[in-house]
DNA sequence: AATCAATTCTTGGTCCAACAAATTGGGAAA
DNA sequence: TTTCCCAATTTGTTGGACCAAGAATTGATT
């Protein structure tokens, strides 16, 4: 209630109005410079020119260029390494996830909404994977879950964990569904790192995913939204009892 | 079936490693300036010292400074105005928002997709809708969409649209939900803009609004699901027919 | 005394020059 | 040919300079 007060006038302000004139050297280097890659037809792991050509080029002094590399550098776009120069760097996706990550701070709450959120999304599609899902993707499935059984601690435990689930997000198949449910990726591991540490549960999770992956095999939907649902809520258990006031990284 | 290829060796790449000595001035001021805002208890709209100040404190140039200015800004924690300084900046979710945008920039498949994602979301929150909202939420919701009847333009009709659409979202009570649809509100805006621009269809629009909300405080559910997903492929086909090349803004 | 205009001062925006550190490349020596 | 060392190039960082614009102060006028 008190959030929906809020919601008209956040979409209904005047938002990200562009001011119009007095664009900064900077800016214009940015965009100068993401045009010069565009134009090139530079990809992942070319150099960009040395930063006094890149001045020379653009009529900027080299701090105008450093500052504009420094927020290339912040969206991911570019990795500048000492003496090679800056290379056009494909961690664009991990700039939006860290930057998205330091939006919600890691607190109980948020693991609870987290944990929603995934239900919400993980049940939702699963007429879509029904729909898409062949019998070698269902098997690649089975092949991820396998390597659960396989590991020993609980960090790379909870990246299979996500792997499962991120393959099985992928299978909705819908590119915008996955890259948003991968921005979770920090949030969500951690609270498998969380429930994982409060006791070994391998083999739960294992065939809590193998009951899912064979539901789909049988394309019983009913069946595949309660497991879903339920492998969910089980983890949000342990979350809720061990996880009350996780430890603040740094 | 290629993208999924790709998951597992993505997830299980050693993905952010953190190289452990040598951090450079500008990411240390970056920290040092996110501490010192932490440890003062600053504000949104709070200013922080001058950058000659800033220098002086932290043992840095001012250009030096600088740079982890532009950084904060591309962060969008702080917005420097001129001989004000640096203010602390509720920009946050703005920066995301633009970095996630050119991510994805604007094709006709991603159209599709997009409103994919968005059948799936919106469809799939019926029942989380029924189980939380009250008639308070719904007439709020009402109150939304009258105003799509009171106004003319493409733009502001696009806005209001998405105003609804993000209400309904809202309405599920999950804000990571609602954060993660706030991600996409340049791409749908844009849809949306495209899809009006085809033909006036302002009374459309609202009316099925009207049925949707009309579904929801009958607590129905199947309809709710029906006419949403008839809602959201009604606007595709007009995206599919009209905006099969949209213009590349800039 | 109050108000308004002019001046000065502060501050970000940009540029220049210089040095340190690091890495690369080539050249010299074995 | 191989190996080692030196020099050159390039980023990282610093300090200083100037400009433009806005804020603050000061002065004049009513």
């Amino acid at each position: 209630m008190p959030s929906t007060d809020t919601i008209l006038l956040a979409s209904l302000a005047p938002g990200t109005v562009a001011e119009p004139a007095k664009i900064s050297a900077v800016d214009r280097l940015v965009e100068q410079i993401r045009e010069f890659v565009r134009d090139r037809g530079l990809i992942i792991g070319d150099a960009l020119p040395t930063e006094r050509e890149l001045g020379e080029q653009f009529q900027a002094a080299r701090n105008t260029v450093r500052e504009a590399l420094q927020v290339l550098k912040a969206y991911g776009i570019v990795e500048v390494r000492p003496k090679i120069g800056a290379v056009l760097s494909d961690r664009h996706e991990d700039a939006v996830r860290k930057l998205f990550a330091f939006q919600n701070d890691i607190s109980p709450t948020s693991f609870m909404d987290v944990q929603g959120y995934r239900c919400i999304i993980e049940a939702g599609i699963g007429d879509h994977i029904i729909l898409h899902a062949t019998d070698a993707d269902l098997d690649y499935l089975d092949g991820v879950n396998a390597h659960i059984l396989k590991i020993q601690g609980v960090e790379d435990a909870a990246r299979c964990d996500f792997a499962f689930h991120e393959a099985l997000v992928a299978l909705a198949n819908n590119r915008t569904l996955l890259a948003n449910y991968r921005l979770l990726q920090p949030v969500i591991t951690q609270i498998m790192r969380v429930g994982k540490a409060a006791r070994p549960v391998q083999i739960d999770t294992h065939d809590a995913h193998v009951q899912i992956i064979k539901a789909l095999r049988s394309r019983d939907r009913v069946a595949y939204a309660y497991l879903i649902s339920r492998h969910l809520e089980y983890g949000l258990q342990f979350v809720d009892a061990a996880g009350d006031r996780p430890a603040r990284p740094g």
